[in-house]
DNA sequence: AGATAAGCGAGACGGTACGTCACGTCTTCAC
DNA sequence: GTGAAGACGTGACGTACCGTCTCGCTTATCT
C-alpha cells in the first residue's frame, strides 16, 4: 500500500528564527550557485504555499521570506511557474502505482493515492497552479504535457498489465483509459472537489473499469 | 519668476478631455441597462481572445475596446472570470446533449460535439482560461464550480436516461460519469491534446461505456 | 441561453474592504486630478529633501511618505527630475534681486540672497539635484537651460542698470557678468561651500566689480 | 519520476564556466598590482563614456569590458566617481596653467585652454558626471571636493604670482579669484554652452581682472 | 623548495529603486 | 439612475546596478 510518512520529513524543520538582527544572511559563496539559497527559496515557496494558497504565492513573497533578493530568483527561475514546478517537483508523491492484482483495485488505489497526496500535503494546490499558468504561458504548457504524457504511460500500466493477463479486453486502448482516470482526478482537483470517501471511489473505479451497462 | 513647471504643462493638457472625436460614444439610454453596452462588451471580449489570446485578456482592454467603462463591467460581471464565462457561453452550441437512443451514441456525441466547438470557435481557449483562473481566484472558482455544476447535471441526463430505459445498471452514479465523462474533456483541452479522430473518440465512448472487462 | 448571473449573487459581498485602518486614504474625486493628492505628492517629496537630503529622495520614497501610488506619480510627472523641478518652484526664493544703487551693493544682495535661501531653505538640495540630473537627462538638461537663461536675464539687469547709470564701463558684456555671478555661486554650491560669511561675500562682490588690479 | 526540473537544467548549465575561449584573459602577476589591469579598466571606462555617453556608464559595465573582476575595481577605486575622476586627470593636459607674463593672460589661457579641452576630447562629458554624481554621492563629493581644492590651488598661482609681481592689488584674495575663474566654466559647461568664440572670452578674462567699472 | 600572501577573474548574493501593468473602487458629468 | 471616463491606491511584475562576498587560479617573495 501507500506510505506517507516521507511526506512529512521536510516540514518538520521548517520553523527557523529569521533572526533580523547581526546580518546573518546569506552571502555568496564564490561564482557558483549557492545550495542554501536554493533550498530557502524552495523551502519559503513551498510554506507560502501551504499556508496561504496558491493566491499568496508571488516572487515577491517568495523573495521576502526567504531573505533572498528577487533577482537572485529571477536569476535561477525564468518566472513563477518554474519556481512551482520545483516545488512540486520536490514534494515526493506518495507511490500511487501499486500492483494489486485486479485493475479496479489498482485503479482504486491510484485514486486513494492521488486524493490523498493532493489533499494532505499542498500538492495539489501546487499542481493546480501549475496547470493553471499553462494555460497562459507556453513554457509551461510544454512542460505541463511532458509531465502529464509520462504519468499517462505510468497510469497506462495499470492497464496493460490487465491486457496482459487477461482481465481486460484486447482491444483497450490503455492510453485512453489512462486519459479517462487523470481527466477524472484533474476535472475533481480543478473544480476543488478533491474525494476522499471511500465508497464513491470504489464506485468510481468500479464504473470505471466494469462500465455502466445493465 | 520663470520656472521649469510650464515645461510640463503639456503633460498635464494632455490628459484632458480631448473628446473632440465627433462624440459618437454609447451613452445612457435612461435609467435602464442598455443592452448595446453589453454586447458591444461581450463582443469586444471575444474577439480580444479570438484575437490576441488569452494572455491579451484583460478588463482594461475590454472596456477601452468596447469603449465602456471599467466600472459598467464590473457592474454586471464580478471580474474576468465571470466576463469569460458569459463570453464562453454565448458561443456554446445547444448540439451538445442529444437523445441518440443509446448512451454510447450520447456519449460520442457528447465527445464530438465538445471538441469540435472548442477547435472551430476558440471557445477552448475561452473556457481553459476560465479553468485557470478559477485556480487563483476564489470568485471565479465559485463560478467554475457553479458552472461545471450545472453541466454536470445536464450531462448525468444521459445517464439518467440510460438507467430509465434499463440500459444502464440500476446502481450507476449518474454524478460520477458524468465526472469521468467531463474529466476526460478537460484534462485532454488543459494539456492541449483536443481529439477530433472519429475511430478514437468511438473507441473512448466504447471504454467509458461498457466498460474494459475482457 | 443559460444566465449564470444569478450565481454571482453572493460573490459581490466578497470584496469588502479588509481594511481595518479605518480607510482614511485618499480616492479619486471622479475622472480628473486630484489636487489633494498633487499637493500630497509635492509635500512629500519636499519634506523628503528637507530630512533626508537628496539621497534619500527616491520616487519610491516620496510615494510611500505621500500614500500615493507610484503609477499616479508617473502619471503626472515622467520622472524624479520632473517632480523635483516642481518641488524647486513651489519653494519661492528670497527677493535676490534688489536695486541698492550701486553694483557692487546689489552683487553683494545677490550673493547673500542666494546663499541664504539655498542655506536655509533645502533648496540648495534641490538645485544640487536638477543640476546633477540634467547632466544625464536630456529633458532635465532642457529645463535647466531655459531656467538658466531666465535667471541670466534678472541678473544681468543688475549690470545693465550699472551701464545706464555710467557707473558701469559701456563695453561691458552684462551676459557675460552675469554668468560670472551665476557661476560663483553655482560651484560654490556644487562643492558644498555655501559661503555665508559676509565679509568674504563683500570681498567677492568687490573683486567682480572692482577687478584685481592694483 | 520524470520531472519538470529538468526542462530547467539547461539555464543552470548556461551558468557554467563557458571559458573555453582559450582562456586570453589577464591574471594574476603575483602579489603585486597588475598596470594592465588598471590601464585595461581606465581605457574601458573611457570609452564607455566616449560611445555611450554618461548614462551608460557603470562599473558592472567598465567590469565587463575590461575583462576585469567588479571587486578589482572596487579595490582601488572607491566608487565610480573615483574612478571616473581618474579617467578625467589622464585626458587633462598640462597646457592649461601657462605664465605669460600677465594676469589677464593667464586667464585668457586658462579658459581657451580649458574649453579647447572640453570641448574636443569629450573630457567635458566626464567632468560633468563627475559633478553630477558629487550631488549624490558623499564619497563622490569628497573627490569632488579634494580635486576642487587643488585645481584652486592651481589656479590661485596665477592671483599670487600677480600679487608678488605687485599687478594686483596686495588684499586680493586669490582663493576666490579662483573660484570665480572655476565657477564661470564649470556653469558654462554644465549648462551646455562651451565657449570657444576667442572675443567673448577675451572679453570674460577682461572683465575678470580689470573690473566692470567705467 | 615549498609555503605564503596577494592580485585577479568571475559571478552569486541581498538590496534598493526603477518604470509598467492591471486590478477593482471611486467620483464626476452628460444624458 | 445609467453610462463613459479616467484618476486613484495597491501590489506584483521583471530589470538594472549597487557594493560585498567567496572561490579558484596564478605568480612573486619569504622563509
Amino acid at each position: 500500500m501507500l506510505s506517507f510518512q516521507n511526506l512529512f520529513i521536510h516540514i518538520v524543520q521548517m520553523n527557523e528564527p529569521a533572526a533580523i538582527d547581526s546580518d546573518d544572511r546569506r552571502r555568496s559563496i564564490g561564482a557558483r550557485r549557492n545550495p542554501e539559497t536554493e533550498q530557502a527559496i524552495l523551502e519559503a515557496a513551498e510554506a507560502i504555499v501551504a499556508e496561504q494558497g496558491i493566491a499568496g504565492f508571488s516572487i515577491e513573497a517568495v523573495a521576502k521570506r526567504a531573505r533572498a533578493g528577487k533577482p537572485t530568483i529571477y536569476k535561477w527561475w525564468p518566472g513563477k511557474t518554474a519556481l512551482l514546478l520545483d516545488v512540486y517537483h520536490r514534494q515526493k508523491p506518495a507511490s500511487v502505482h501499486t500492483d494489486t492484482g485486479t485493475v479496479e483495485g489498482d485503479v482504486l488505489a491510484f485514486l486513494k493515492g492521488v486524493f490523498a497526496h493532493w489533499g494532505n500535503t499542498g500538492a495539489g494546490d501546487v499542481f493546480r497552479f501549475v496547470v493553471a499558468e499553462a494555460q497562459r504561458d507556453d513554457a509551461a504548457a510544454q512542460s505541463l504535457r511532458a509531465y502529464a504524457a509520462e504519468r499517462r504511460i505510468q497510469s497506462g500500466d495499470i492497464f496493460r498489465r490487465g491486457i496482459a493477463r487477461g482481465e481486460l479486453a484486447a482491444d483497450v486502448d490503455d492510453g485512453l483509459a489512462a486519459d479517462v482516470l487523470a481527466g477524472f482526478v484533474w476535472q475533481r482537483l480543478l473544480t476543488g472537489r478533491i474525494e476522499r470517501d471511500e465508497q464513491q471511489l470504489a464506485q468510481a473505479a468500479k464504473q470505471m473499469v466494469r462500465g455502466l451497462l445493465a
